[in-house]
DNA sequence: CGGCGCAAACATACGCCGTAAGAAAAAGCG
DNA sequence: CGCTTTTTCTTACGGCGTATGTTTGCGCCG
């Protein structure tokens, strides 16, 4: 039933309205299911009536991804450590990333660069820039920071996914692979997938803050060493 | 002018061909300019004819990520320097993944363990296992690894696609910010935004290794320390 | 209080999409 | 040559995003 209201009535529809309903829509059937006509079923109005509120369907894409953009708190940096700071803003990211994990996909491909976004990423830098690094490697840090996060939630979402097309739910190896074939395999899979995802998370996050906080306490940069990348012409 | 055949012979069509051809359109006009009858037209073939050589679109798109990862060398990891070897391929999935930029939201959302992806990572185990991390570490070092390198590619590739809207080639601040508003965003980004882009991925790149080689060398794990992060429930 | 302007919502229509179902054509094979 | 098998074409259906034009009801002004 689709949410009628008796007609002649109006419904006082606001951006925020719509984009909290695509999300709501999203999270609950995935989101192949968002149409135009779709969501305007499920706010009990015609398609066409959306576009009074986002200018398209890309549009309101976006403003998916800066709905969960803004709902994670900016990373609060005090400048005895900014490895702290970072570790939270990190967690809080993950965190919102999970909650939705089919927005996911659309926070990838698209660079959610509107002000706000913007102003807590300049802050981030200042606090991190009192923290002793120049500018373009706190630039550095965030980006991969977040670039990592993302990375992470997007394949951890994918395998759930996988995971969930065969849909029984007894804790045994969820890839199942053959234990001859795959030993190393399957050895590293042995430990709960969910805290094996999460500890993997930690792992690497602190081997990058540590490798950050190496860099800046060197003035002389770390790069690569003995470098034989190949790269395109 | 759709590339026609004389009507009556035969095209040989090949699940390999479709593939290249869809990558080929996919990287010529961008993800939503792939449908069933576009790329028909694009091999002198009526759409429903695709259908004898993937079972959908979906499995279409599955095999465009196949391809991709199928290209990228496998890690060749000795002994001496494992990190040699992940720093290698690392670049080498950086480089396939920029040379099809619109097929990354795909990788992002699809899981590619298809069974010669998965003897690669075996292999890659055991060799990491070798150097002496323990085999669930191992296997953070890949996942790391490959999720750090995604998440930039992708980050990088949404980046250039918004820097092509406003379609003009002058170096000038391809994010036109104001530089009283964002002194240190204006000053990070004043590097050349290509270099910057790669130099972050090394940087990055680098302070990881450095950090695994950091968890690998000390047998207690250098875990996150005080820790305050939140979760959901 | 009455009418009117205007923004919001509706209705219709167009050309796409993925693909199910069946006809037709070509290729292999005795 | 006829028969089977495989590939290709044709037609059709429901759903999509959205351009375009009409209706509706609220708020304002006289």
């Amino acid at each position: 039933m689709p949410a009628r209201r008796t007609r002649g009535q109006r419904a006082g529809l606001t951006r925020q309205a719509v984009l909290e309903a695509a999300l709501a829509l999203v999270d609950r059937e995935g989101l192949q299911a968002l149409s135009m006509r779709r969501l305007g079923n499920e706010l009990g109005v015609e398609a066409m009536t959306l576009y009074n509120h986002v200018a398209n369907k890309e549009a309101l894409l976006d403003g998916l991804v800066e709905q969960i953009v803004l709902s994670v708190a900016p990373p609060q940096l005090d400048a005895s450590s900014w490895q702290a700071g970072m570790r939270d803003f990190a967690h809080a990211l993950l965190t919102a990333l999970r909650a939705h994990p089919d927005v996911i996909p659309l926070v990838v491909s698209r660079p959610a660069t509107t002000a706000p976004n913007l102003h807590v990423l300049e802050s981030t830098l200042r606090s991190l820039h009192e923290s002793g690094f120049p500018a373009h490697r706190a630039l550095d840090v965030v980006y991969s920071v977040t670039n990592f996060v993302v990375g992470h939630a997007a394949t951890m979402s994918a395998q759930n996914a996988t995971e969930q097309d065969t849909d029984d739910d007894q804790p045994g190896p969820l890839l199942d692979l053959d234990a001859d074939e795959f030993p190393f395999l399957t050895a590293a899979m042995r430990v709960e997938p969910r805290i094996g995802a999460q500890g993997r998370f930690d792992f690497a996050l602190e081997a990058m803050l540590a490798g950050f906080e190496a860099a800046r306490t060197s003035a002389s940069a770390p790069e690569p060493g003995p470098d034989r990348r190949r790269e395109q012409p």
